[in-house]
DNA sequence: TCTGTAAAACCTGTATGACTAGTTTCGCAA
DNA sequence: TTGCGAAACTAGTCATACAGGTTTTACAGA
């Protein structure tokens, strides 16, 4: 284990608490640490980098922000596995203080999706396949209760990012479900007929299918047309 | 300007700090406040949420290596506009920790980037039409210089995004430029000609020109084989 | 009344010490 | 050898203090 070097050669952010995170970046990568690996403590670290724990607490709780780290009350921290939440409260917040649009947010999940409806169509396994053909057709048995087909819904694209077997996408596609949550039901209400909500539900599983059927052309174009629908619906309800 | 409540109602993570968080963002909801604007002092939060300072700071921090505020000696935090810093983080992290390979970065951004050049070929000013053609043309000038060439090709690319007018674009490739930085080296080297090198180089003429004269598909179609054909030397050198 | 400036008030960054509560380690006893 | 309990370790939170920025206030001069 290598020890840790107080000196802040890196980084031209100021302050004690960028040092820190800089070093404690640096330690994972030198030490090539494995999510779930476990860091020195905060006592250890800030006799290393000469600094009083308060300066080590903030540093730890940034990474904690940003998802680099678990923390948790007695265990020493450790490095974390990647997840949604950070990115998911970015996205938020940028649509929250009107720095992104919700239309912003459908064109990148359109991009993204297209692609991870192909990908999965090439890669998912069977056990796969059985989870997304029933997420797709939950969503047409409990059609009358919209909060369920939204959970659905969110399953099933989430699961087709799963199996297009990049953990960016995931990631991506888990962030924006906060988004997606609030409009979901916009996009619901403004399809006026049972027809055609059960419309849309049926892309769904034509999309599952195709997706069973390993075709990715078909996926990634049934993909596409299931978000201009439901960019049309959002329209027709006055969302930019 | 609301009160904010101390209550903990939503967020099922635990701790005074998780606690203060979720406080400090509903506040930024509630207040509908945008970029710029600042909150309260640590103190008045410290006293409206009965929790010390050291819990606001903790999680002050918190929100600011995620970026969803600035903090400066002195200032009151403010809302921070969105950027990069803290997606780049995470997206090195998986690279570095075996989470994300090489591969799938490139995956994401043969995606992504599609449709970035589609989009800034039908939304493009002219100003940026003459940055983007700058980038490409510094490339070929350059082209001894392969440190001047990287960096070139980065803001082709980053300038690119911005056309496309989607900033959810931006960040991301923004974010996945710390990786590109160093994988970029390798598929230089592994073009063993100046041939090579210059078609490369020509590649990004072409696409340039696309979005110059407005041709969405003629650019995503070029974007793809770049990306194509960078995939191809990079598997030349054995990255995975 | 307006303006410029200096002092006062305010605010964050960092350090220290203390105490609680959860976790790991280690040695002893069965 | 195994199981258990005490000791050592560790993180969470609080209170206090002070240095060094920043903003506000109030006063003096025009």
């Amino acid at each position: 284990m290598t020890a840790i070097s107080g000196d802040d050669a890196a980084s031209h952010a100021s302050g004690l608490v960028s040092s820190a995170i800089v070093a404690i970046t640096r330690h994972i990568r030198a030490n090539e640490l494995n999510p779930g690996d476990r860091l020195p403590s905060e006592a250890v670290l800030s006799r290393e980098l000469s600094v009083s724990r308060t300066v080590v607490r903030e540093a730890f709780r940034s990474l904690a922000a940003v998802r680099l780290i678990d923390l948790s009350a007695g265990k020493r921290a450790t490095v974390a596995q990647l997840d949604d939440r950070a990115m998911s409260l970015m996205i938020e917040h940028g649509v929250d203080t009107a720095q992104i649009s919700i239309n912003q947010v459908y064109d990148a999940r359109r991009t993204i999706e297209m692609r991870t409806a192909a990908l999965a169509a090439l890669r998912r396994t069977d056990a796969e396949v059985r989870l997304i053909l029933g997420h797709a057709h939950a969503m047409v048995d409990n059609f009358s209760d919209a909060d369920s087909v939204m959970e659905s819904d969110l399953a099933f694209h989430l699961e087709i990012a799963r199996a297009s077997r990049n953990p960016i996408f995931s990631i991506l596609i888990g962030a924006f479900q906060g988004i997606a949550r609030q409009t979901w039901p916009i996009g619901w209400r403004s399809r006026s007929s049972d027809a055609e909500r059960q419309a849309m539900n049926r892309i769904h599983v034509e999309l599952a299918e195709a997706i069973s059927a390993g075709d990715p052309q078909a996926a990634s174009q049934l993909m596409a047309r299931h978000f201009d629908e439901s960019a049309k619906a959002l329209l027709a309800a006055g969302i930019a």
